[in-house]
DNA sequence: CTCCTGAACGAACGATCGTTAGTGTCTAAG
DNA sequence: CTTAGACACTAACGATCGTTCGTTCAGGAG
């Protein structure tokens, strides 16, 4: 609830007059469940951080790297559609976090990310991708997209189609066959 | 000078009195240069809508489809590093904008992101990309890494290589040579 | 029934917000 | 020398901010 308000105006583009209002409730009401405004963008960072990780853990380990990529663009972005309020403010409301919650959401948000890059480096090492790949510049290229998908998703989207759309040119290049080199 | 505040601290998260005292002047000192705090917004995202274009510009057009891509992944990647507030606040402080401006800006970045766009389906269209080409799909995944640059570009980067990296894994994939499709 | 607890109320707090107004000072043109 | 304009100052405006307070009320436990 909070979530959609900081995602639609902003973390201080919202009142707790905003939010009162939302809930049809006086905003000293609010005061009886959280001891502080922060304490609203804190709940929905976790609950994004929670979201993106179990969709992460639905990815089998036992698949080759290409399919495991495919799979977490998928659940990625399924999660943006399905929680779009969440993961905005876990993509780019949280830096509003003060204190140590801010330091928690680094180091959340760089465990995902490593998640992310083991997919590139594995298999790059296990030899199901090029072997002479640029893991991380093909894991930020791949994280870019997932994070920057929060401004243009469409709520009802068609996510795994989408996903395979970004994978099917990530793994093969858009290069034409006779392009000379 | 307003830029770096908004792209800081947001542009909600940023008083006018924060903006005096970093020009080591009085608040209302602000009031014989500007009419109000959105002019300072507007402005800012003016000067990211030129920098991005004017990047664009130096893209020769006598240049197979692959190069320029390249080319305008440098050109768009300079402008984050070299200009990063101003970068910031065009890519994610605009949305504060407010009437006819925020329209303005939609508008400015519509023709941006359609320049874009027109290298894919151009190079798809001259044979110069893959036939099977989702032009859609590729340009919305070079747009993202573009736009997500800000978030993560140190601020002397040498991003003419940054760029040729990402365009090498865009070109040809991550595919093994021998991988079974 | 009484007691306790959780939740909501309405009013108020001090702080800060963006903005305006009136005044003073420096500079450069007439 | 006078004047106009640009710019900075201080002070204050009404509005809104996040938060606190004392109170009321409903409902379940004893």
């Amino acid at each position: 609830m909070a979530a959609r308000l900081f995602a639609e105006r902003g973390y201080h583009g919202t009142s707790i007059g905003d939010l009162a209002k939302a809930l049809g409730v006086q905003k000293g009401s609010l005061y009886a469940h959280i001891e502080s405004k922060q304490d609203l963008l804190y709940e929905a960072m976790r609950e994004g951080a929670e979201a993106f990780h179990a969709a992460l853990d639905t990815v089998p380990d036992d698949l080759p790297a290409g399919e495991r990529i495919r799979l977490a663009l998928r659940a990625h972005l399924r999660v943006v559609a399905e929680q779009l309020d969440v993961a905005t403010v876990f993509v780019r409301e949280w830096r509003y976090l003060e204190g140590d919650r801010a330091a928690e959401f680094l180091a959340e948000r760089r465990r995902y990310e490593e998640r992310f890059r083991a997919f590139f480096r594995e298999g790059r090492d296990r030899g199901e991708l090029r072997s002479d790949l640029d893991d991380q510049a093909a894991a930020l290229l791949v994280l870019s997209a997932a994070n920057w998908a929060y401004t243009w998703l469409p709520a009802g989207a068609d996510t795994d189609e989408l996903a395979d759309r970004f994978y099917a040119i990530l793994a093969d290049g858009i290069r034409g066959y006779a392009t000379p080199r």
